[in-house]
DNA sequence: CGAATTTTTGACTTCCATCAAGTGTAGTGG
DNA sequence: CCACTACACTTGATGGAAGTCAAAAATTCG
């Protein structure tokens, strides 16, 4: 096993995982590791598509931008995600690093000659889909039907939620998303995500230091206040 | 191949198109047709899955309800669309007839079993997952930002599309929804939907006949009231 | 036909967007 | 170290798009 793989997240929890020594090694031969700052667009809506990435360390938004200039980010991605759409030529979507980032890139081709001929590897991309699609669903009941206080205090839980999994009643986390991110992940304006957190933190469901360090005394409120049961 | 399989539009474009002619007997054996009167559901939120089937006729809403009874479509299928979520033994969401509705339903082990040794077959729900993927994330970027007028536009235009694929500039065709269906899918209330297909159709977008028969003279013009582009 | 349901239309309200200052919070260089 | 700028975020005042409540009109169905 190639050593940069060994203690790689995309090794236990990304699609890796399932590769056999030997192909981890072909693999290698072609991937190349990126770090990437902040801001930084990965793929651009619309563009052909010649490399995926799995996700080392760091947040990706992946955002549809309309002729206007109205954006909404569609999905956030995270260590140890893969990243890419598999048999489409062309990006729907643009992928930026939302935090200071390191991918693992490597050739579309040399990943779908693998997919073809190894079922495991495609069944944990297809499960990686699955897990999205549950993801966006969930998501559009956010857009669609919640208050601008229950879409913020969504994202809040989804953050806490994903940066710390097995926490118990309270956790504390970096913001990965400035306030026009949250925004455009909100479908709402800076203001209002502003002004909510604002009464978030008035009703003490939430302490807010330096603007994006986030403490949540307790996870049930916050759940409460997001409008899950 | 089992004859009821012979004319069915799952042994075309649906997952039955990858079988060989012994599979599609074997699931035939364990297959049921089933005719579905409109608003009759099929999986309700937070139930054990038990079977899979392929939609052969009409159209299913897939929604999502709060604990306060909001609610959001967040997908519409449509024949010979597969209707299940492998690998998970509860859904997420309610799965209802829109239209009268056929299916194929036939027990999950036996699919997952098949599943297990044709990875042709879960190519294929791959396949359609990753369409609904992308059909989800377009849906987001409406629901999050787009005006209620370009909402009903875009829901038009969606169903436009789906039932005449190549038509040219013209279309015409029977809404599968109600507009209470409709404002559920669009994230607006039933008033809105009806406000705003008044003004489509003053402004000579659409023709309406008996609430639920729509021309569309140009299809272009809709394309452009929704927003794209 | 008449009852029930769906859809439209109207009057009014509310929530969020917009516009506009104001308040931090780095980062730079004298 | 302190101006100075640049940027991100907050707060306030106002307006408008869509929601709510209510009733009328159209359509479906027994």
């Amino acid at each position: 096993m190639p050593k940069v793989c060994r203690a790689c997240e995309a090794r236990h929890g990304g699609i890796c995982s399932v590769l056999t020594g030997s192909q981890l090694a072909e693999l290698n031969k072609h991937s190349n590791r990126k770090s990437i700052d902040g801001g930084t667009e990965l793929v651009g809506q619309g563009e052909n598509i010649g490399t995926y990435s799995n996700i080392v360390r760091g947040v990706v938004k992946l955002s549809k931008m309309m002729a206007d200039g109205r954006q909404q980010i569609v999905g956030l991605q995270f260590a140890p995600d893969f990243l890419g759409r598999p048999f489409s030529h062309e990006s729907s979507l643009t992928a930026e690093a939302a935090t200071n980032t390191e991918v693992c890139a490597f050739p579309r081709a040399v990943l779908e000659r693998m997919i073809a001929d190894t079922p495991e590897l495609e069944h944990r991309l297809y499960d990686q889909s699955l897990k999205e699609l549950d993801e966006a669903r969930d998501w559009m009941l956010t857009l669609g039907r919640k208050t601008a206080r229950e879409k913020v205090a969504s994202f809040l839980h989804l953050i806490a939620t994903h940066v710390d999994p097995d926490a118990g009643d309270g956790c504390e986390f970096e913001l990965p998303l400035s306030r026009a991110d949250i925004a455009d992940f909100l479908g709402l304006t800076i203001e209002t995500v502003s002004r909510q957190m604002t009464k978030l933190r008035k009703d003490k469901i939430i302490l807010v230091e330096n603007n994006r360090h986030v403490i949540v005394p307790d996870i049930e409120n916050l759940n409460e206040a997001a409008g899950n049961d």
